[in-house]
DNA sequence: CTAACATGTGAATAATTGTTCATATGTACA
DNA sequence: TGTACATATGAACAATTATTCACATGTTAG
């Protein structure tokens, strides 16, 4: 009975020494945000475009055989989250990407996608 | 006359040749859903705290201040992705990162959250 | 100035996603 | 075998998010 509640004592005591060493709740919540960026096909594959060059909203719209209302809409998320940056030029603007996290991130997580699954994932 | 149509002829040609240098669709699709599994404050919250020690749904789940039942839930997402891997010890069950990649994009991630701000994103 | 074009954006709708509640499954132990 | 506990899951509801449509802004060329 005691050791129970010894155990109970220091889990309680573990979780919360556990707490502090995670980043703050505000930068987790930040980290989501930035990956819910990358979590749209629309988006991913105007980086994906962007890996190769710099590119003018019409020519992804053309690209992606989308509307360029809804790449423009796509390209203000990128905006915000710092994924691309842009150059304005007459009255067309080109989009690049922002940084080398970027395709670091993108990278790691074709790498990811691409691994071959371990027996405790087959499905059979 | 004769040059916009054949910078028209040139750029449909470019925009070919850019298209096939892109992962395929499908890939592009897969890595939209393995980000959307990093884009949610809950799993990233998750995944922060399996950085640091295995952990039972419980643990978790006392850690988060949530129910049982929605940690459950965002397990099997973050299992189905194959971000984490679980291990069965009577009847509790210890969750841990599965791979290198999940904390590669995490810290990725992180830094860049956490880069200063270049002008041409101050809002003023 | 006006027409034509590239891009941006608000509002509405459609689609997706997270959490809760109730309950099921499976294990341990008396 | 029955009770207690840890985890999993289906269905419903709530919240969030993407796309479309209509139109605004800003630029170039005539």
């Amino acid at each position: 009975m005691m050791n129970f509640a010894v155990a109970i004592f220091c889990m309680k005591i573990s979780l919360k020494s556990l707490k502090k060493k995670m980043p703050q709740e505000e930068k987790l919540y930040d980290l989501a945000e930035l990956f819910k960026v990358f979590g749209d096909t629309t988006r991913v594959k105007i980086i994906s475009a962007l890996f190769e060059a710099e590119l003018c909203v019409c020519d992804i719209a053309v690209l992606l055989g989308m509307s360029q209302s809804a790449i423009s809409h796509q390209l203000r998320v990128l905006r915000q989250a710092r994924l691309v940056k842009h150059r304005k030029e007459g009255k067309v603007v080109f989009y690049s990407l922002d940084d080398e996290h970027i395709k670091t991130i993108f990278n790691q997580g074709l790498e990811h996608i691409l691994e071959p699954r371990g027996f405790e994932h087959a499905v059979f």
